[in-house]
DNA sequence: AGGAACATTGACAGCGCTACCAGACCAGAC
DNA sequence: GTCTGGTCTGGTAGCGCTGTCAATGTTCCT
């Protein structure tokens, strides 16, 4: 006969619906819809579960009901401090709910994603945060067959998977280009790393901009795949620097790469904004504080990561958003590192939705 | 009699089992233990497992054997750069292995963390990764209790609840202000945010070396409970030059605040490191690029966390570290910022292991 | 009053895997 | 040839919970 194995010495559910005085599948219905019960049994499982201490065993519960309560995050960094503000909201968003996030890395390879969404919807996730709209077929493939919500961060695209939120870096990076012509600025340089295609996008939007404007040039451009980093923006510069003496602005795409930039003009006694106009990207907490202030698109971050959650909680528990794409837009704050004119004479309205 | 429950059509053990053409305990060997089986047995379980796309149903295995493959991680920020950096070692390192992280933020309240820590320990976790020492009594008889490995992470102190991995806060704020100390400072002050059981060694340190010359004054110390930023690096300078206008160097409690200081004296055509000295903490990496460059104490974040991971999943494994306890040390890295005389006459012994 | 409609509750089996132990098999010792 | 000790394999039961559906009250109609 079968073997008597180590009783944990935690409480079961059946504990508390013997304590109770009800049958275990009430007890269990206390915890999941404590409304299908009468009140007076209500009452009577909670104390009893308080008395006890009793916490679930959530490994039963998933094997049980085929399903876990799991909320799967892939994300392409953990260094970088914009996701650190995504992952943030997204964690609070998921605390009080009954969901766990589980987050992966997926270091901005899609093929590691791909592996990473295998794995994750093997294990029946209650729902998924992917980032961006970049998935390999096979991805996309296994998104749209998986039989969980998914919301997508960081862009809108056109092919929601399920879900969306996030803004058009597109644009922002054309509203970025428009504010630097509109304070007179005619050789605006790019600066990026890491090109990801959200920084590629960034990319489209500042050439398309500079293209309408008649004043796009190939050598205006500077990029590199390395990993971004405020050193980075110094040396990029440099290089940008080399090719176009005569340059009168830059536009970074991020603010790392602006607060290197910032740094190398310092260094080489170049003025801010006289000489050189600054915008970054992001509008991170130092932007505000340097000296001179610094220009950048501000997006909303953990606001995205917040809603992304709440949204994927919502449709988990049944309650579909009216709107599945959601633009959470950006803005472009303007300071002293790209304003060259009187304020009273700046007329540009540099915030817009998209959408 | 019973319900046809839906069959998820997932390959089961089972079938694997089936197609191989030995028991389902066999192919559940397999997977936890392959030296167990014969060579003949291993490789027909391992094609008949590729082939079927076979998949481990984790809640299942969670339920019979009692135990997770979970870490969990405790830390009490995910804003802040510094974890991050610690994070990226900890999911670094547990890629490969079979163990996945469970991430939860403490917001920096021990309460909450005992909170987090019960709901832990009742999912029975494969371990645990704490941050700092200062935990509840209630949380130390829980981790006490624990009947898995745990690492508590980012300092070391004297009695460690299993093994303990970071550096001495004390010790690296003593090197600070011995540094600044050897450049020819004596008003040095300190300014630090957030004031975390961290925060509060380093000012610990700062005002041990201080008393150490018989410089110390209680108005050479600012602080607040405020979250640190860099904007905060600056207002917090503000107040502290108003009350010390003929200090001669700041150490900051981290870098964040150090930038900030820096660019408040930019804005105030304060000379650094000529007038002012400034030294920060943690050593990120805008601080080599900033203008002047800015000394700081470098910090092993990365690492710590990749060491604690691995530590934690060797113990898991029944590999327990000969040393429990690590001292991961640190470096004071000597920048423009807080460097006053020539090279030649710097003598400075700057960087140090404790323990 | 009779019956429908609803609200509450419970019985049963089983989710997919692994712990425990027994048994089969093999080599070497006596 | 028998026995011992080791290696490998399998049977059985059950981890703690929940889905299904039936059974039992309870209320409200006509």
């Amino acid at each position: 006969m079968g073997r008597k194995r180590t009783k944990s010495g935690k409480i079961r559910l059946a504990e508390v619906a013997e304590l109770a005085g009800v049958s275990p599948i009430t007890a269990s219905r206390f915890f999941r819809n404590p409304e299908a019960l009468s009140v007076a049994k209500r009452a009577r499982v909670e104390s009893a579960a308080k008395e006890l201490g009793y916490v679930p065993n959530l490994a039963a519960r998933a094997l049980a009901s085929q399903r876990t309560e799991v909320i799967g995050v892939l994300i392409p960094s953990l260094t970088n401090n914009v996701f650190s503000d995504v992952l943030r909201g997204i964690y609070d968003a998921s605390e009080g709910s009954r969901y766990s996030i589980q987050l992966s890395n997926t270091r901005y390879s899609i093929l590691q994603e791909e592996k990473l969404l295998r794995l994750f919807l093997a294990q029946k996730p209650a729902g998924l945060i992917v980032t961006g709209i970049d998935q390999t077929a096979e991805s996309r493939a296994m998104l749209e067959a998986a039989d969980c919500p998914i919301v997508q961060i960081m862009e809108i695209g056109p092919n929601p998977v399920d879900m969306m939120i996030g803004f058009s870096h597109y644009d922002a990076a054309r509203a970025a280009v428009a504010h630097l012509y509109a304070q007179g600025c005619r050789k605006i340089g790019f600066v990026g790393a890491r090109m990801d295609p959200r920084v590629q996008r960034r990319l489209d939007g500042y050439v398309s901009a500079m293209k309408d404007a008649a004043l796009f040039d190939q050598r205006l451009v500077v990029t590199t795949a390395t990993p971004t980093s405020v050193t980075l923006g110094g040396t990029l510069f440099t290089d940008l620097l080399a090719r176009q003496p005569d340059m009168d602005a830059v536009f970074c795409a991020n603010d790392d790469l602006a607060l290197g930039v910032l740094f190398e003009c310092r260094r080489r006694e170049i003025a801010v904004p006289a000489q050189i106009a600054i915008v970054g990207f992001n509008d991170l907490e130092f932007m505000a504080s340097a000296v001179p202030t610094l220009t950048s698109v501000r997006t909303n971050r953990y606001e995205m990561g917040k809603t992304a959650a709440t949204m994927l909680i919502d449709a988990i528990d049944g309650r579909r958003p009216e709107q599945p794409v959601l633009d959470l837009g950006f803005k472009v704050i303007e300071r002293q590192s790209s304003v060259l004119r009187r304020p009273d004479s700046q007329p540009a309205v540099s915030g817009m939705l998209a959408g």
